[in-house]
RNA sequence: GCCGAAGUGGCGGAACUGGCAGACGCGCCGGACUCAAAAUCCGGUUCCUUUCGGGGAGUGUGGGUUCGAUUCCCACCUUCGGCACCA
């Protein structure tokens, strides 16, 4: 079981690199980290399911992979070795852009890079020494993996929840290809940054807008999510509530229906404006002077119509209003978007800024409807904080009623005579789900000139992507020009048809992987539900704030039709997520084009694989920002040097069963730390400094009786993080696998001292402090600490007037 | 503008429930070892002041609650993140 060297070879050297692969191949031939799925109708045991977003296969590890995997790594060894079954798995995502253009780049084709990159990857991550289940591994990217990513889609498909639709959207002219919302950020390609363009297209969407309001009521579900992530997903549903009123056109009665937040302000409505794309601009009118002005608008980006001053052109029609019967100008405008609401709004230039501008400079009368119920109305202040102590004014039978209850009394006043309903608008739009690229899923779906749309057949299952030489995307999927595999025969009717030539956007592949993990090798079905069932929700799940919005509400959304579909008995697949904070250098993030990154194998090269870990997770709380200092993990080196030679003085030392006295008393509450710190706080770099400490007395005092069990339990404390020398020491204190030994626990009795310090105070001033019994009564305490003489001095003689006794911490005199 | 997070030594950070501010580490200073240096080990290290006993100040700023505030409340400043011509 154990390599020969071990008691044979015992250098005084701590030489991490022999230690390192020496019990990394232990662990592999003992499957030591391989965790089987429950027996059907095995008893429920305590399990724990962790999962860490899987990366992105570009062949090289960097910090923020060590950081992720090096959190779960903890948490996983603690739980293991507290009894739990734990499920730990590791996969790729491995279709995307950055294949694809290295493969136009250098020649080399996809799939050939990416599984050239997931070997380096793999080969990495065992380096590192992370107690995964090498068993479970998958990647996107393999057929038996999309295959049920594309029988997801079909389900998806048959539901209404997959839809084609001609719309505006999103491209990238570099990358060549159309991009979801989630995508855009600043009107820019996340990805690449260039400016996007908008297009009428005809593309694939998943309707994640029916789940808007459960994604925004179900994060009740949540045990344990960053405030952070939680606001993101709010502001990115971007939930308002508000009424949608219809206005008609003066003359022919048209329906010309808005969205609005404000219909307390219906009466200060004074103009009236459309999207240049609303499709009734040019029923109004055929004016040369509106169409010059749509097409103008057409052209310019979202980006410079933000930045330019507000302008518009008047159609020269009119717009009822329904509260008053008035009559107000059309006009059209490009700061009103056609993607929002109804691409239609009442415009009330006393009360929205952007209406006030406009009027301003078209000279479009400004009408004031409601003030503050008290205190200033300067001028221009009126639309700076809309609040709900405002009151009406200039409003018909509605005048003085309070803003929030007049938004209600009118709205149920026009609903009346079927003019408004209460509405609720979203800034969440249907997710575009594909790609004109070739390194992705093919959407299971066959064109028939015959018969329209045509799902492929589930036994036809996985739509295999064809190899093709040519991977340069020209505004269509590459894929097209593979004839042989575009043309087939319909399914349906058996006439001629051709495949969908696009493919999906990454993101579906990684909204599901997650349960995969479970049966990963399931050729039935995705998976089965009640390994599923058993396993998820995930436990804890740990990744990189950057996936905030896309991944984690995607991968929700999913998870939600999949319970609607029957396929798993849950509705939200994480309970608890931690978010990692990014590694800094230099004040910045860590880019190769700033060429301040850090090579995590590097360093493990030169310090060892236990003290990268351990001073990734040293340098500061893991969900904030850190900044990594080369010279830090020297202080790491030191200490894993000093647990060498503190632990190897001990070994001949004789074990005591009941250990007593200070030495041991730390000793346990070390133990009570790292076990509260990691478990229940996340905290992960405090157990290190608790063990560094314990170390520390140790070195002091080491013939202390209790000097080798304080040993042993340092050991045992720091093997989540450093396995590797953990092991090692722990084999030559005389014990066996230590990665599956009980997580020692403190024994309560020793974490009671007899005696205690306590703080005296005068006037909240600490004065002295004084070793007292710990079970010593509040009136001897008292006369003990008067009888200081530093208390005393600050006393000056004086009765105190106020007395604080907290037991076991202080004594505090008031004078 | 709206929403959220955070401001503590020279630096990263600790202080978990209102009770010793600065654990642990880096850096720096001193010492040991060395012919010497590096490496290693040991000790010191918030600031001001001191007759070396001590005294005073101090957790972004100003106020408040409290015997007592890094911690709670109010106002403000700064930094970071999200959303934003979203009606």
């Amino acid at each position: 079981m154990y390599p020969e060297t071990e008691m044979t070879d015992q250098t005084d050297q701590y030489e991490p690199k022999e230690i390192e692969q020496r019990w990394q191949r232990v662990w592999e031939d003992a499957r030591a980290f391989h965790t089987p799925n429950p027996e059907p109708g095995q008893v429920e045991e305590a399990k724990t399911y962790v999962v860490e977003m899987l990366p992105y296969p570009s062949g090289e590890l960097h910090m923020g992979h060590v950081l992720n995997y090096t959190i779960g790594d903890v948490v996983v060894h603690l739980r293991r070795r507290r009894g739990y079954r734990v499920l730990r798995p590791m996969g790729y995502d491995a279709f995307g852009l950055p294949a694809e253009n290295a493969a136009i780049r250098d020649g080399v084709h996809p799939r050939i890079s990416t599984e050239r990159n997931i070997a380096a990857i793999r080969d990495q991550m065992r380096r590192m020494g992370w107690a995964m289940d090498w068993d479970r591994e998958l990647s996107t990217h393999d057929p038996e993996y999309y295959r049920w990513t594309q029988w997801l889609f079909l389900r998806f498909y048959e539901r209404g929840l997959a839809y084609r639709k001609v719309g505006l959207v999103n491209g990238c002219p570099v990358d060549q290809t159309v991009l979801a919302n989630e995508q855009v950020i600043d009107g820019h390609c996340e990805r690449c940054g260039a400016e996007v363009e908008a297009k009428n297209l005809t593309q694939w969407y998943f309707k994640i807008t029916d789940y808007a309001d459960v994604l925004l009521d179900e994060m009740d579900l949540l045990e344990h999510w960053p405030e952070r992530v939680l606001t993101m997903q709010r502001n990115w549903i971007g939930r308002s509530e508000g009424a949608r009123v219809t206005f008609r056109v003066a003359g022919s009665g048209e329906e010309l229906p808005v969205f609005t937040t404000r219909p307390d302000t219906l009466f200060g409505a004074t103009f009236f404006v459309l999207a240049p794309e609303h499709p009734l601009v040019s029923q109004l009118t055929d004016s040369e002077e509106v169409r010059e002005y749509v097409r103008h608008a057409g052209s310019r980006s979202a980006v410079e119509r933000e930045k330019k001053e507000k302008d518009g052109v008047f159609t020269g029609r009119y717009a009822i209003n329904p509260v008053n019967g008035e009559e107000i100008p059309i006009w059209v405008a490009d700061y009103v978007l056609m993607g929002y609401g109804t691409g239609a709004i009442m415009a009330v230039p006393a009360h929205d800024e952007r209406d006030h501008a406009f009027a301003e400079r078209y000279g479009v009368e400004i009408r004031p409807v409601v003030r503050p119920a008290e205190g200033d109305l300067e001028a221009g202040a009126a639309f700076a904080a809309h609040t709900d102590d405002e009151v009406l004014i200039n409003s018909g039978r509605f005048t003085s009623l309070p803003s929030p209850q007049a938004k209600k009394a009118i709205v149920e006043w026009l609903a009346e005579r079927g003019e408004a309903e209460a509405t609720i608008g979203y800034r969440l739009r249907d997710w575009l789900l594909s790609r004109q690229r070739y390194w992705g899923a093919p959407i299971p779906i066959i064109h028939c000139e015959r018969c329209g749309l045509v799902p492929v057949p589930d036994d036809q299952l996985p739509v295999v992507l064809p190899d093709v030489e040519e991977f340069l995307p020209k505004g269509r999927s590459p894929l097209a020009a593979a004839e042989d595999w575009v043309n087939v025969d319909c399914p349906n009717c058996g006439g001629p048809a051709s495949r969908e030539t696009d493919t999906m956007d990454t993101f579906v592949d990684s909204s599901w992987y997650f349960i995969r993990y479970t049966d990963p090798k399931n050729d039935q079905e995705p998976f089965s539900r009640e390994i599923a069932d058993y396993w998820l929700p995930v436990n804890q799940y740990i990744g990189g704030v950057e996936h905030a919005i896309l991944h984690l509400l995607y991968a929700r959304f999913f998870t939600k039709v999949m319970q609607e579909m029957g396929l798993v008995g849950f509705r939200e697949p994480f309970a608890r997520l931690f978010n990692q904070g990014m590694i800094h250098k230099d004040g910045a993030k860590m880019s190769k084009s700033k060429g301040n990154t850090v090579d995590p194998l590097a360093f493990a090269d030169r310090y060892g694989a236990d003290a990268v870990r351990t001073f990734t997770l040293f340098l500061g709380p893991a969900d904030q920002d850190m900044e990594w200092h080369d010279s830090g993990i020297e202080g790491v080196w030191r200490f894993l040097n000093k647990l060498w030679r503190v632990v190897l003085a001990q070994v001949e030392k004789p074990r005591v069963e009941q250990a007593s006295g200070l030495l041991a008393q730390k000793a346990h509450q070390t133990i009570a730390k790292v076990t509260d710190d990691i478990d229940r706080r996340f905290a992960f770099n405090t157990p290190i400094a608790a063990v560094m400490e314990l170390v520390n007395e140790i070195a002091r005092t080491p013939d202390d009786p209790a000097a080798r069990f304080a040993a042993e339990t340092a050991v045992s404390l720091i093997q989540p993080y450093a396995p590797h020398v953990a092991e090692e020491l722990w084999s030559r204190l005389g014990h066996e696998r230590l990665w599956e030994s009980p997580w020692p626990e403190a024994d309560p009795a020793m974490l009671e001292r007899d005696t205690v310090e306590v703080v005296l105070q005068v006037n909240g001033k600490l004065r002295d402090r004084l070793q007292v019994p710990a079970s010593i009564g509040e009136e001897e305490l008292v006369a003990l600490a008067r009888a200081s003489e530093r208390v005393q001095a600050h006393l000056n003689g004086s009765e105190p007037k106020q007395t604080i006794v907290v037991p076991g911490r202080l004594v505090n005199f008031v004078v």
